[in-house]
DNA sequence: ACAAAATATGATGGATTCGTCACATATTTG
DNA sequence: CAAATATGTGACGAATCCATCATATTTTGT
C-alpha cells in the first residue's frame, strides 16, 4: 500500500477545559483550510499551527504528527458529509423515485460547492494515513441510507435487484460523479449535462432486467 | 488546487546515446515502484536514485525535481494504459454488445493485475504535479475508442442516446469501478458482484430511454 | 487563597531532503 | 588520435521540517 509508513495517529490527549477544546478545534480548521489549500506533501505542523493561532507545542500536546492531524480532519469532515446526507434524503419524504435520485445526484455535486477540494483532500488522504477503514464505514453508512430509500421505491425497480447491491453501486456511482465534477468544471446540466446522464444512467439500472 | 505549488516539470535534457536512454529508463521505472510502494510522500530523489542504480547526479541530469519524476511516470504509464485498452478493444471484433461492455469492465477490474496501486498513484499523483490535462487527454482518449465501438451496436441502444455522451459515461463508470475494486479486495465476481453489477448498470443505461 | 492540574509557549536539536557543482569517465566527431 | 561533447559521480551547502522539553501561564479543585 503506498505511504504506507503507518504511524500511530490517535490523539495524544483529550482537551478537558473549553479552552483547550477551541485549541483543537481551532487546529482541525486550520489543517482542513491548508490541506486543500496546499495538499498534504505542503502542509507542515509550523504553517497549521501558525493558522490555528496557537503555537506550535500546543499542537503536539493533542497531535502526534502530521498525519494525526490529517486523520482528525478526515475523521471530522466524514461524519459530517454522512450527516447531511442522511438528513437531506430523510427530509424529503413522498418524492418519486426520479425525484429522489435527482437529490442525491445534486447533494453529490453541489452538496460542497465552496469545499470541492476538501472532497478530494479526503478521497486521495485517507489511504495514506491508515483511515481507509472510516472512509469505507461512511460509504457503507450512505449506502445504508440509499437502500432504505430504494425500499421505499420497491415497486418502480426490477424485481431482481438486490437492493443493498444497487445501493452500493449507487453509492460508487455518486462518488465518481461527485469526483468528475471536481474535475471539470463547470458541471453541464439539463438532460445531456453529467446531471441528466447521472440520472438516466442510475434509473435504467434500477429499471432495467437483468441484461441477457 | 491542492498542491499548487506549481514548479517546472519538464526534463532537462533529453538523451543522445543509448547508454543515458538507459538511465532515464530505469530512474522512470525505479520511480514508479517506489511511488506504488511507499507513495509520493516517502518518495525522495536519493531513493529513486539508488534503486535505479544510477547517481543521484545523474538524476537530476534528466529531471528537474522529484516532480519531475513523477510527471515523466504518469506520461509514461498513462500511453501504455489507453494503448492496452484501445488494443484490447479492436482486438474484439463481431461481438455483441454485451461481450464487449464485459471486455471493458474486465479490463478495468483485471487489466493491472499486478499494479492496482500503480493505478491509484496516477490518479492521486497527476493533480498534484500540473498532470490533470494529460489524465484527461487520456480519458478523451478512452472514450473515443468506446464510442466507436458503440457506434457498431448503435441499433441495440437506445436511440435518443448521444454516443458520445455515453461513451464519456461509461469511462467514467469504468474508471469508478477500477477505483472500488482496489479499494475492495478481492473483487465479487460473478451476476451479484461487482462484475455483474457493473454490467447491468451499464447495460441498462443504454438499453433504457429517457427517463420520466 | 493556595496547591495541583491543565494548558500554552517557542527556542532548539536532530534528522532529512533537495539540488548543485567541480570533477571524472565515456563516447562521438573530425 | 585528439578535441569536443555527452554522461556519470557523490560530497556537500542550504533549507526545511519534525517533534521535544523546560518553562510560563491559566484554570480548577478544595
Amino acid at each position: 500500500m503506498p505511504g504506507t509508513a503507518q504511524v500511530n495517529v490517535n490523539p495524544r490527549k483529550i482537551p478537558r477545559q473549553a479552552r483547550a477544546q477551541a485549541t483543537v478545534e481551532a487546529i482541525i480548521v486550520a489543517t482542513a483550510q491548508l490541506l486543500t489549500e496546499q495538499g498534504f506533501v505542503n502542509l507542515t505542523t509550523a504553517r497549521v499551527a501558525e493558522r490555528a493561532g496557537v503555537s506550535i507545542g500546543s499542537l503536539y500536546q493533542y497531535f502526534p504528527n502530521k498525519q494525526g492531524l490529517a486523520a482528525a480532519v478526515v475523521d471530522h469532515y466524514s461524519d459530517e458529509v454522512l450527516a447531511r446526507f442522511t438528513a437531506m434524503v430523510r427530509a424529503r419524504p413522498g418524492k418519486t423515485l426520479v425525484d429522489t435520485v435527482d437529490a442525491m445526484i445534486g447533494f453529490a455535486l453541489v452538496s460542497h460547492p465552496h469545499e470541492p477540494e476538501m472532497h478530494r483532500a479526503l478521497n486521495d488522504l485517507a489511504p495514506r494515513i491508515g483511515r481507509e477503514e472510516k472512509t469505507r464505514a461512511i460509504s457503507r453508512g450512505m449506502a445504508k441510507v440509499i437502500e432504505t430509500e430504494l425500499e421505499r421505491h420497491r415497486q418502480e425497480i426490477s424485481p431482481d435487484l438486490d437492493l443493498a447491491d444497487a445501493a452500493a453501486m449507487i453509492e460508487t456511482v455518486l462518488e465518481t460523479v461527485a469526483h468528475r465534477a471536481i474535475q471539470r468544471h463547470p458541471v453541464r446540466v439539463g438532460a445531456d449535462g453529467l446531471i441528466g446522464q447521472c440520472r438516466r444512467l442510475i434509473i435504467g439500472y434500477l429499471r432495467s432486467p437483468s441484461p441477457s
